[in-house]
DNA sequence: CTATGTGAACAACTTCACAGCC
DNA sequence: GGCTGTGAAGTTGTTCACATAG
């Protein structure tokens, strides 16, 4: 039962919570789940699962729950991160190298394959294994390798700009770590992580 | 109008995205504003940002707007970034560094006071100004200079024992990098950065 | 005449509760 | 008996439209 025709984007971003919880569940040996089971992890009601599931399909068996295997397949085909996507990032600053050294994209369906930067000294050096290039060049590379995805580490000011430049060159979903909220045309998304936006909205519960 | 009395978290969130851009409004030099502009540069109605005010009381005037510097008092004020809260940093790796390095907190009412880590080849260095510190030591420093305030940035294993020390301790707002879902006790806030979850979520739409 | 502040109308999202299947 | 999947009910959040103030 289900119509991927109008799935609210709240129950998109939902999607990746669960899979995380669930990759924790199969590294832990489960094979089997409930709605119940994953809720409590999550702190989330468990008819909330069900019917975030049942935008897409029936994946459960009813009396028993959910196989964990075939969830996973499932939800990583919907999110299309069932492969990988290569991905931009523009800025070399020490973010980005964190970003390159944790990388917490790695087993998520992303995978950085190049990084640019402005800046002359450091055009040229190595983060990891990429060569950090020219941001010049960006447009070209963006378009040769037909890369979809980019992560903008640049500051505040410099950022509107990349990301014109990345839309114009192809890309259609970007993350961005600059404190400000970027325009975009329509058909490509954006997504901003602001980590004191986060400790503000903390705060006034303090 | 208003009691802060049962304000919805929901517009809370977006508090700290209006001070973000009037610091922008600020810096390039503006003193007025009114809810259309500012919705036009946040992609909000305008209808939204006058009603989320109004929990909170009447920040403008009628036929010219809001003035920005009382606008930006007002919300610090209630978002309680009028003054700057000490912070705890968990975890002394690549991420913590950058952190430190860019140091997003700045100007946005939080300071980072101490760094701890648990792996002995890295207590005893410096990040930035700051001597990492043995983890062991993280429930002292916490009580003593009464933090209340962290961000966890270890291994997704080690994220939930850090984060009930560091309650047990009197911290009542954690930021995690960890990709997990971390459980907390009634009257603890916390929130996740998970850069891998909103790209999948954009990767829906690709 | 412009732009706020706000009840009332509307839309979106969540929870309930139960039929149906394992 | 246990747990899913789902319409219907309930709740929460957003937009409208206008009275009101500058």
């Amino acid at each position: 039962m289900a119509k991927r025709d109008e799935v609210p984007d709240i129950v998109i971003g939902r999607l990746p919570i669960y899979l995380r919880a669930l990759a924790r569940l199969a590294a832990g040996g489960w094979e089997i789940t409930s709605s119940q089971k994953l809720g409590d992890l999550l702190g989330v009601s468990s008819p909330q699962i069900r019917k975030d599931f049942s935008h897409f399909g029936e994946f459960g068996k009813q009396g028993s729950g959910y196989r964990i295997a075939y969830l996973r397949e499932q939800l990583t085909a919907i999110l299309k991160v069932d492969r990988e996507w290569e991905v931009a990032l523009v800025g070399a600053g020490p973010l980005a190298e964190a970003l390159i050294r944790e990388n917490p994209f790695a087993g998520r369906g992303f995978r950085v394959v190049s990084v640019f930067d402005r800046r002359p000294e450091r055009i040229g050096l190595r983060l990891g294994s990429l060569e950090i290039l020219d941001a010049q060049r960006l447009p070209e590379v963006v378009r040769e390798r037909g890369l979809k995805v980019a992560v903008v580490a640049v500051p505040a000011d410099e950022a509107q700009e990349m990301v014109d430049t990345l839309v114009e060159a192809g890309v259609r979903a970007i993350l961005s770590y600059a404190p400000i909220t970027l325009s975009v045309p329509p058909g490509v998304r954006i997504q901003t992580v602001d980590p004191a936006a986060l400790l503000q909205r903390m705060a006034y519960y303090l």
